[in-house]
DNA sequence: CCTGACATGTAACGAGTTACATGATTGA
DNA sequence: TCAATCATGTAACTCGTTACATGTCAGG
């Protein structure tokens, strides 16, 4: 399961609670893995009977008590192997796909509607992220090693919203070729 | 759930039985919607129920019989009822981005190895839709009706893989400068 | 004789979502 | 007083995967 190492990343980047860890599954690595604090907590559980993480409990002032989980060395090589094997390639799945392909058999203006959404909304995403990109990292040519990673995993982020919004546009317009 | 739709618009197009829809599943749909035969028939059940699809029997020499399922007119209103309504957008998912986070706590080269991996997977995948394109659709300026659908999710998942090669070579690149 | 295509399922499990449950503090 | 933020969980359910289960026929 992957949820299991993009925790392991998070925790060996900075020590967080499960709610902290909730809310950079809201954000930054939740670009491309979401979980919910329900999961996240369940997992956690799990992760710690495995040791790969240990907790201990903080008392806060005017604020609930939280349990902060660190990574363990076992949990340390667990990482070290898991990226190691090689990722199993995610096959493509878009229910958004699945509706085009049956358009014929389905509402037509609802269906370019629809399209046309999902651009504003591929629009939006490129915005952020590259409002994104260019606070953090300004000069793409001199990162530092610990940034790298987090520096691609963006990239990518934005190639692929690019994409999608390509995609509408050449949808649009051969429906309105068609026409 | 989006594969009751799937085998919906697959039913649409031509009757089958659970065994055809798996092996539909595997190529054409499948290249953007997965399916075993084990769900497969599982929804058909469901679906049967629901009055969505209706089966019969057909006998055949030397082959076991067959489940013939077609779709109903109930089914021809759902697949109209649920292309009206906005597909909901799908967030990124991608355990390869969370190891390109964690590349920093894992084995680096590794990483690059696996990279290279499914830079040449998305290659392949490339010329195949491509060789896909040029048969089927040899020219997509006059494209009937029926084949739009079709002709653009196969667009989309060239365009798709096209990106996921660039980003790998935008990887690699950045790796390669690092050093 | 053995493999592969044809044909249809059940059972157990794992991952993830939705709903439920509780309780403190802060600011409008 | 009401909503938002902080904080941690349980329970029920759905979707999907893996393993199991069975049987025919054609071709090498």
């Amino acid at each position: 399961m992957a949820l299991e190492h993009a925790i392991l990343v998070s925790l060996a980047e900075k020590t967080a609670s499960g709610y902290d860890l909730a809310r950079r599954f809201d954000a930054s690595i939740g670009h491309f893995w979401k979980a919910s604090h329900q999961q996240i907590y369940k997992v956690l559980g799990r992760m710690e009977s495995d040791k790969w993480v240990e907790s201990h409990l903080v008392a806060q002032d005017n604020r609930p008590d939280k349990k902060v989980y660190s990574i363990t060395n076992e949990g340390r090589d667990e990482l070290m192997r898991w990226s190691s094997v090689p990722t199993p390639i995610e096959p493509l799945r878009s229910e958004f796909a699945v509706k085009l392909r049956g358009t014929q058999f389905g509402d037509r203006e609802a269906v370019l509607a629809d399209v046309r959404v999902r651009r504003a909304a591929h629009e939006a995403q490129i915005a952020y992220y590259e409002a994104s990109a260019q606070r953090h990292y300004p000069e793409p040519a001199s990162l530092r090693e610990d940034e790298l990673g987090a520096y691609l995993v963006l990239r990518g982020g934005i190639l692929a919203e690019q994409t999608g919004m390509a995609w509408c546009d050449e949808i649009l317009q051969a429906f309105e070729a068609e026409r």
